[in-house]
DNA sequence: AGCAAAATCACCCAAAAGTATTAGCTCTTT
DNA sequence: AAAGAGCTAATACTTTTGGGTGATTTTGCT
């Protein structure tokens, strides 16, 4: 608490202090050229650029920066190379591994016949896969599925 | 040339006409006040104060705003927004307005009677507009006809 | 060893998709 | 006017897909 306090107000006393030595000599240089005829003017002048000075640094130390945000559209292209999966996704579906791999074949658009000879598999099991992919993705078409297994990145 | 010239030190002369007006109430001051005792620091606090405030002010007027740039990336996933179609390659295909609008609606992943209900035609007429479709983009299956469509530009 | 999940396969039935053929209509080109 | 392309639609048929049920085997984990 006090902390912030005595530096939010240093400012103040440095300024004080500077005003107060700064009057000081011009009370030495009063006494030691009060002869010359237009010292008084030159001490004016003095404290006026001093003064303005120190006006200058305290006004650039004091005023806060204006905050300026600047928004970049950083534009991601979809492609097929750096694709990865979206493991959490993958993990709240709850697909098993066997499953995603005909997900993903069925996204290659190969129909359960093609599945079942890719995976050498009965194409009975395929169709069992597929129920449980659409069950598990709360969909009811194999398009559907492709399309939210897009959607939430199980599949480039 | 000489009007931004005339513009950039206008500050410069109004603060010297500033000062020599202040030096003027000074010396008049002096006049009138040098009966009193303290009268001269007065004037200089005076001076002091009015300078500082003019040097703050001629800071804030003078100084580039100090700015606090945020740079903030907002990643923009390349979607159907900005997508056109490679007319090259849909004339390649040799498909009609209308086989290129089913397959469209094919893409979005709606049936055969979907797509009749949206166009307001027979469902055997969507069938026939698939069959034509996938011949001449020579699959035998919407999903392999989506798969191509995709690949050669066709569709988003 | 034993349990749960995963993976495999089978059978049935209905819905959807796909194939083949035919045909009427419009519009453009020759 | 004739020919051809495109759009529409119907019929009939086959294949594929989706959904349900049930069963067996394999696998992973405690």
């Amino acid at each position: 608490m006090s902390k912030p306090f005595a530096k939010k107000y240093r400012l103040i006393w440095v300024y004080g202090f500077v005003l107060a030595i700064l009057l000081f000599i011009l009370k030495w240089l009063e006494l030691r050229f009060i002869i010359y005829d237009h010292a008084f003017d030159i001490y004016i002048g003095a404290i006026a650029l001093t003064f303005t000075l120190l006006g200058i640094w305290l006004a650039l130390k004091i005023s806060r920066p204006k905050t300026n945000t600047v928004f970049i559209e950083k534009i991601v292209y979809q492609s097929t190379f750096n694709f990865s999966m979206d493991h959490a996704a993958l993990a709240e579906t709850g697909l098993s591994t066997r499953e995603l791999e005909v997900l993903q074949l069925m996204a290659k658009g190969l129909s359960n016949k093609d599945i079942a000879d890719e995976l050498f598999l009965s194409l009975n099991t395929i169709k069992t896969h597929c129920s449980k992919i659409f069950e598990k993705m709360e969909v009811n078409s194999r398009m559907k599925a492709i399309e939210k297994a897009k959607r939430i990145g199980l599949i480039p």
